[in-house]
DNA sequence: TTTACTTGTTAGACCTGCCTAACTTTACTA
DNA sequence: TAGTAAAGTTAGGCAGGTCTAACAAGTAAA
């Protein structure tokens, strides 16, 4: 069983390695800068992660998850997802706030308590940022969406999810009223910046590229 | 704020200090054997609780808690009792699964997080054991009751709480439909080994010593 | 009050997880 | 293709929390 800090690892290995063109492998220097320690700790921890069976890594190399530990971290993952829309919809916490204490439950042992939580909240397909929560058996249904700079002028989207654990960045969405599920027509691109005018709940509203690239959206048919 | 390590501590100078005729007072030992760890390690951990101030404690005296070590120590109470209220309610655990969990849970740092789930439970005044949950000033009532076997022959009693969180233990009184708020009659004392016959919901039982001991009952008015 | 036993303390060691400083390898660019 | 910048590694050190082995203090009984 992994300690809370191999978790860490994993989970940030996970992540890392899901971004786009990262394609599973990942580099010391990114994961030190993810996980806000020096790249001689990474290394430290890699060789014992390593050692422990969970990751494909050797000198100079990049890094990437084996099977059990992308089954190890998917857990992980599926525990914070859970654990973030038990926070948001039965205590009533705002989505800005769920994920730091998520950070905290995800590292509980107990496979009885999420199972049980997945059926106390009805088998939720997502968290309240929109991403999907892994199902008990371990798959993780890839999320479909593209960030809305990439969308073109004239298009009607849905807001599927949104990237980023920012508190005030959730904040600032919610005072903008963006919601998951809202629907955008993209106006306007400036090519200045990167900013877009987009329309949503009847009214105009110009964003940052920054805002921009966290919110992940479906083309609609 | 205390590392999980220390407040471990803290929750065993707390639970053995109220012990009968412990009067607030704790051993060195004691200490290493409930917390199954060596003396040595006790002594080390002791050295560090004095420096953070939430101990009294001087070589080859006894270690007591003082006011903030009390507060802290109760506030871990607080959260193990509301987290094993809500894995008994609301997801169904038995009463011998929950401690183990809050264990862990217990150790979750977020006071919204707590009042919510204060608030979500109804405030909940007792545990699935029968224990007091503080409140969030860090009031905790007394637990008025007695060992089953320090009551009269031919009394009849209400079992308030169990003690002990050995889940072969809350298994057996669950097998024996013992269950909190049941009304006991005590029917016989073997002064042998200290068994007590009892009486209650139409049948008789034997129980050891060992047993009742756990079993701690107010007298009926 | 001296002995024997229990209780508590100290020294030295280990593992986890982190650091700094110095080094090596790889990758890029002139 | 040589030189430099970026990325990665190594050595040595530190704090938390544990251990064993040896020692010191307190306590109780003969």
């Amino acid at each position: 069983m992994p300690s809370i800090t191999e978790e860490n690892y994993l989970k940030a290995l996970l992540r890392l390695g899901n971004e786009p063109l990262a394609e599973g492998q990942v580099g010391t220097n990114e994961l030190a800068a993810y996980l806000q320690v020096k790249p001689s700790s990474v290394h430290d921890m890699l060789k014992r992660l390593r050692n422990r069976g969970w990751i494909n890594y050797q000198k100079y190399g990049k890094i990437s998850l084996n099977e059990s530990g992308r089954a190890l971290a998917v857990g992980i993952l599926r525990k914070h997802r859970l654990w973030e829309t038990f926070l948001h919809d039965t205590l009533g916490f705002s989505w800005d706030e769920v994920h730091e204490v998520a950070e905290q439950l995800e590292h509980i042992q107990s496979a009885k308590l999420i199972d049980r939580l997945d059926f106390f909240l009805g088998y939720p397909k997502v968290d309240p940022h929109g991403d999907y929560i892994p199902d008990s058996d371990g798959h993780l249904e890839p999320l479909a969406a593209i960030p809305i700079n990439q969308v073109e002028t004239g298009e009607v989207v849905t807001l599927l999810a949104v990237k980023g654990n920012d508190p005030t960045y959730l904040q600032y969405l919610s005072h903008l009223e963006i919601r998951i599920g809202i629907e955008f027509k993209l106006i306007e691109r400036v090519t200045f910046d990167g900013s877009l005018v987009i329309e949503y709940m009847g009214k105009r509203q110009t964003i940052s590229r920054m805002t921009a690239e966290g919110l992940l959206v479906s083309r609609n048919t």
